[in-house]
DNA sequence: TTACAGTCAATAAT
DNA sequence: ATTATTGACTGTAA
């Protein structure tokens, strides 16, 4: 039996279609043991005979391309072959052994036979290596041998991996992903769990702010960015305040697949609107009234009708704006626990 | 009506 | 670039 045809047999066994190397088909499966193992049983071809008999050892001759399999498996399994091994001929003793020996019951002859990294070490690693060797005593060479090749061999077979199917789900959609993301949660939720988890996730996720506010809680970065900070409990929140959470809360229940189906989506662009609008400016009141005003702060935080108006009167503000400055004032160091 | 939660969005701060 | 801060506006509950 040719290694032609031992390739063909591996072929026909793995399905392959196209041409392929027999180190492809190994790795295909990423495990030459059980490809030899498996073949046994199932392949009713001469395959594994091809390994055992005497033809299998015969060292390809200079004018043929074909290898013996020892030495395609040596290819398969070692990167490079060991550089003392002395010669392509294979000890013919070891190797008209027959499917029983190789079962485990070649002790005898295997003792007689020098481990190390010999010539004899090519064979006793391949057969070690399909953990038909039992006997093998502690301090052995083989073992080192056999554990090294057993490394490559997980080398090697990396690239031929095939990843494992990730399970989807395609058909779901953006609308369903965010029903999801707005079914109500029953009982409590500890809101400065959830915020961790968030914000964790944006860091491993590598996603900012803006991007988490606007596409999945459809809130802007400012406003994420207090209530990630300073959650209030579950309790005070009325139900807008409740509703954001649930989508924090839903958002980390979700897949990183269905978690994309939300990001992924763009957002649309509102230059044009901006630029008809005319931009407020912010406004900031001046140090000094920031320090009258703190310092009212201080003693009595919730001013009355009369002071209020003398102060919009003395500031030249409206009511509003010192009655707005004590009401965030209020809420935001209650919040800071300040 | 009024205080406050929820927010926006400019802009300060890192 | 991103995140934090904050004056002001909106809607709601009391």
């Amino acid at each position: 039996m040719s290694t032609t045809n031992v390739i063909k047999s591996a072929k026909d066994f793995e399905g392959y279609q196209e041409e392929a190397t027999l180190k492809e088909l190994v790795g295909k499966n990423g495990d030459i043991e059980n490809v030899i193992e498996v073949s046994e049983n199932i392949i009713s071809s001469n395959f594994l005979d091809f390994f055992l008999n005497d033809e299998a050892v015969e060292p390809a001759d200079d004018n043929n391309t074909d290898k013996n399999l020892i030495t395609l498996l040596d290819d398969i399994c070692a990167e490079s072959p060991p550089l003392d091994v002395s010669g392509t001929i294979l000890n013919p003793d070891v190797f008209t052994t027959d499917k029983k020996m190789l079962r485990g019951n070649v002790v005898e002859k295997e003792n007689k036979v020098p481990f190390g990294n010999g010539l004899g070490a090519r064979w006793s690693y391949n057969i070690a290596s399909f953990g038909l060797y039992p006997n093998q005593p502690e301090d052995s060479a083989i073992r080192a041998i056999r554990s090294g090749e057993k490394k490559r061999i997980l080398k090697a077979k990396k690239p031929y991996n095939i990843p494992a199917p990730v399970p989807v789900n395609p058909d779901i959609s953006l609308q369903e992903v965010t029903h999801i993301l707005d079914t109500p949660v029953s009982g409590v939720i500890n809101t400065k769990e959830v915020v961790g988890d968030i914000n964790s996730w944006l860091k491993k996720a590598g996603i900012n702010q803006t991007t988490f506010a606007e596409k999945v809680l459809e809130k802007t970065q400012g406003h994420f960015s207090v209530i990630s900070r300073n959650p209030a409990p579950w309790e005070e929140l009325l139900a807008p305040g409740k509703a954001v959470f649930v989508r924090m809360y839903n958002w980390m229940k979700l897949s990183e697949e269905e978690k994309n189906k939300i990001l992924n989506v763009e957002k649309v662009s509102k230059k044009k609107d901006l630029q008809e609008k005319k931009k407020k400016t912010r406004f900031t009141f001046p140090k000094e009234q920031m320090e009258v005003l703190m310092g009212i702060y201080e003693v009595n935080d919730r001013p009355g009708k009369e002071l209020i108006e003398e102060l919009a009167e003395k500031f030249s503000l409206s009511p509003n704006q010192i009655k707005d400055f004590f009401l965030n004032r209020r809420r935001r160091a209650k919040k800071s626990n300040l």
